[in-house]
RNA sequence: GACCCCAUCGUCUAGCCUGGUUAGGACACAAGCUUUUCAAGCUUGCAGCGCGGGUUCAAAUCCCGCUGGGGUCGCCA
């Protein structure tokens, strides 16, 4: 029976990191047709907090992680205690006071890495090991030896920085008399500078991430490609389709170093592919968190806004800074616009513009648009000598997608109001 | 510093195991097409096997050394 865990630390928000870790376990458990463990490493209890632990299960939950059992080793003391008993009986560890500690032997161990192969190392230059520190809480190595083989744990994939603690932990199963899983040490990832991931170099929480507004989809996506690939040449792959293919052995020795920019051309991949009803209902809270949108909206009219600008948000965020002009009752100007209002020379022109659509009965990207170049005709102009200034006085912005959608998203009363612009004020 | 691990375009990677490829893809970048702007899309371009030795008819691929990078050295996890 194929076993694995992700054993988070609540003493801090789940991180990219920590979110590959579990990704690459529940991978593996789903593509073996085994189960997947979610234990609490929460031994350390000055630092261990509920809302860390509150936290690491929303995200978990967010990343479509699902876990067959749930353990907490803080519930788990009495056992380790025993364990460490034990060994002080057996002779392999002695006490220091409440301290236990485990006499490290000295020999040559080899450890079959699935992902690197053999790893040697000289136990002799290990210090022996605490099992139970004075408070009476269990170590980490410790707490992680008892559990992983009452639980049944058979494979062991978590970081590289862990590589080091194998041989300590091999160490304790031959005391405890335990057999060991098997090992499979995943490289870390790293910042944009190299080194390692920080906040100084981007966000490191998951919630960081949803809040920046990625989609989940596009998160686990690329967190997949980083130190793994389907192979025949294929970037875009879910769950589903990763599980059928995965396998640790392929996955990378080195380091990688994540890149914000490909996981944001992933984001804009999945955003552009979704139905726009999905997606609109992605990008409510977003809305209503900037108080564009209240509890009651017009839910056909905001679809057809995101249709819009579905090509034009590579993440959530961005529809609500690009698309604001239409949730907002006035927009403000930045002093460029009015520059280049008031150099466009424009306000004639507009205020004909302005009369003609006025007159509009039904104000549709058809209509409008009709009215628009027959007005650009009757003055003699170029079609681009009123697209541009119309729209930064709808939009408030250089860019944006065609006028005429835009006209009929904005509608006719806001599109009149706005029009009626003051060019030297 | 000691110990362990790693090394293909700027970045993520395929290829390595089972030597023979014009070393493939993606992000980014550049150019073009399209166009009312911006995106999107399509086309094209730029760019890589860290270095040095072996082994071999032949090395990105196998071996050794060097260099470079990362990790660990807590009664934290």
């Amino acid at each position: 029976m194929i076993k694995v865990r992700f054993a988070p630390s609540p003493t801090g928000y789940l991180h990219i990191g920590g979110a590959r870790t579990a990704l690459f376990n529940w991978l593996y458990a789903r593509a073996q047709g085994g189960s997947f463990v979610l234990r609490i490493e929460d031994t350390d209890q000055e630092r261990s907090k509920d809302i860390y632990l509150e936290e690491i299960l929303q995200s978990m939950k967010w990343l479509g992680l699902q876990w067959e059992e749930l353990y907490k080793q803080s519930e788990r003391f009495d056992i380790y205690l025993e364990y460490a008993q034990k060994l002080i009986q057996d002779g392999r560890a002695y006490r220091d006071g409440e301290a236990v500690i485990l006499s490290m032997p000295q020999q040559e161990i080899k450890l079959y890495d699935l992902i690197r192969g053999e790893i040697s190392f000289d136990t002799a230059l290990l210090k022996d090991e605490v099992l139970i520190k004075s408070d009476k809480s269990p170590t980490y190595s410790f707490a992680c030896v008892v559990d992983d083989a009452l639980m049944g744990i058979s494979h062991v994939i978590r970081g590289d920085d862990h590589i080091s603690n194998t041989p300590k932990q091999l160490m304790i199963y031959q005391a405890l008399g335990l057999k060991p899983p098997k090992y499979a040490h995943l490289p870390l990832i790293m910042g944009e500078d190299g080194g390692r991931l920080s906040k100084r170099t981007g966000a490191v929480a998951v919630t960081d991430y949803k809040r920046q507004g990625f989609i989940p989809e596009a998160l686990v996506n690329y967190l997949l490609l980083l130190g793994w690939s389907p192979g025949n040449n294929q970037e875009k792959i879910d769950l589903k389709a990763a599980i059928k293919k995965f396998s640790i052995k392929q996955v990378q020795k080195s380091p990688a170093i994540f890149s914000l920019e490909k996981l944001t051309w992933l984001n804009a991949q999945y955003i552009k592919q979704m139905d726009a009803g999905g997606l609109t209902e992605l990008l409510v809270p977003f809305l209503q968190e900037r108080g564009f949108l209240s509890e009651v909206y017009d839910g056909k009219m905001l679809e057809n806004s995101v249709k819009l600008y579905q090509s034009r948000m590579p993440t959530l965020v961005d529809f609500c800074d690009r698309a604001d002009f239409l949730f907002k009752d006035r927009i403000d100007f930045s002093d460029e616009i009015v520059l280049k209002l008031k150099e466009s020379g424009q306000e004639q022109n507009i205020s004909v513009l302005r009369e003609r659509l006025s007159r509009l009965s039904e104000f549709s990207l058809e209509s409008t648009e009709k009215i628009f170049r027959d007005v650009v005709a009757e003055l003699g102009l170029e079609s681009a000598d009123l697209v541009h200034p119309v729209r930064m006085l709808l939009t408030g912005k250089t860019i944006g997608p065609g006028l005429f959608e835009t006209m009929a998203l904005v509608g006719k009363e806001k599109t009149i109001r706005r029009l009626n612009y003051q060019f030297n004020a």
